[in-house]
DNA sequence: TAACATTGTGTTCTAAATACACAATGTGTA
DNA sequence: TACACATTGTGTATTTAGAACACAATGTTA
């Protein structure tokens, strides 16, 4: 193993029934969708005796014949029956201890759904959508990565039109801000807010109004089909410097 | 495997012998310094048939008893001699033809350490420093890792000080815009680097010139110690907003 | 002692962030 | 039918950060 991974065929092979592949490979998903003016997170009860009346995120061991990306796909796929969901990898947990069982390392993913689009398998009732602000202890290390992946979100939200994932192809810039200020827990100026969001020019106006508000209606938007990504943006490793 | 990572005991037993297992795990670490005013990159020449000529990140297996940070630091010592660096997991590649001897995932770290300090096991010969702009193919998907890396190392040095581990503990701060400069590629005003640095409060004026220069000397700084953190930063799930 | 390379420093202009208030519109209800 | 309510839509002044830009002083080398 001195060269790193230049295995040659022959010494994989050698190796290959020992102790080296006694490492299983998962991903979870930290699938979050917007409901109730609230961030949710989809969770199932454990199985596990060791957590019993704990929640977990949705994973599952990756295939021998599918990559990492296809695996969370699939699993999303699975639960929420959507075909075309923003995924985005966040990082890969690998303390020994991590599952009671043995060594399983896990990959995290983080999702992006329209509550209103999903199709719950809501047959097993122990699945459903928990407030993210209100979950203080999961099963395994799920806690951490739950927060890991918020923190991403956070960062992403700032820079990038991912946040649109979460809303109905229509909107008002009341229910925008309230999404924004429900993933960063603040209150938002809305003069400014509208200003920012702006300048940034993402929405398209569609000269339609709300309805069914019991107030004044506000204008609808959209994102802009550009903006429209689900794949997990390239990172250019070319960026505009923000120093001096 | 319907219910995610829950696997119980005696499922994960059942299949452990079983193809769920023949993934193996492996880090590799992009170890980045800062010599002859250039970012480089420390690789070896592939031994593989397929890639020969080509050159490798260092990367190994991740032992059953180690974690993946363990892994990455174990490779770091190994390789350099050095026990105290800056470490930080970047993404995992888990595509399924990636290595061509089987199925590796394998977990990206990158690494920044100082030119001067480090003592290379250079009794073997391949490995070296290699000037990282020079780089146009590398074995395996080595390159795409180097690239995202790379990335990774742009964004943070903007926000964060991490650029000092590349340097010597005393630095002008010529060397330190002449640093920026080939991180990023990009060529900065002297006068607007200076004030966005003194912005920043990093650094210790020692009231110490520049030695053994071919012309006026600069003042000598060093990072404040607060900031001196080897280990990854923990990511805040709070941030402060940016928006509006 | 002159040419050279580099240091150290400040102002102006522009862009973005923040703080802040009031008239207009549609709904619900007394 | 008119009033209370909730919310929309809009602009200015202040502060803060980024960008562009020039010149005198210092130490080295030839």
């Amino acid at each position: 193993m001195a060269k790193g991974t230049n295995l040659k065929t022959a010494e994989l092979e050698k190796i290959s029934h020992l102790d080296y592949f006694n490492i299983a490979v998962s991903v979870d998903c930290v699938i979050f969708c917007y409901e109730e003016k609230e961030l949710k997170v989809l969770v199932i009860k454990s199985d596990l005796e060791e957590f019993s009346g704990l929640y977990s995120l949705l994973g599952d061991l990756v295939r021998p014949d599918e990559d990492l990306d296809t695996a969370s796909y699939r699993i999303l796929q699975e639960r929420t029956g959507m075909e075309d969901v923003y995924l985005e990898q966040v990082h890969t947990f690998g303390s020994i201890d991590r599952h009671p069982s043995g060594r399983v390392i896990t990959t995290a993913y983080y999702s992006l759904i329209d509550a209103k689009h999903q199709k719950l398998r809501l047959t097993n009732n122990d699945l459903h959508w928990h407030p993210v602000r209100n979950i203080k202890k999961m099963a395994f290390d799920h806690k951490a990565i739950l927060d890991t992946c918020l923190g991403r979100l956070r960062e992403q939200v700032m820079e990038h039109p991912v946040i649109f994932n979460l809303l109905p192809e229509k909107f008002s810039l009341r229910e925008l801000q309230e999404l924004y200020e429900a993933i960063l827990s603040v209150s938002l100026d809305r003069r400014n807010f509208r200003k920012k969001i702006g300048i940034k020019d993402w929405l398209v106006d569609l000269n339609e109004m709300e309805e069914d508000v019991p107030h004044r209606p506000g204008k609808l938007y959209k994102l802009k089909p550009e903006f429209k990504r689900k794949t997990p943006r390239r990172k250019s490793s070319n960026p505009r410097p923000q120093i001096a």
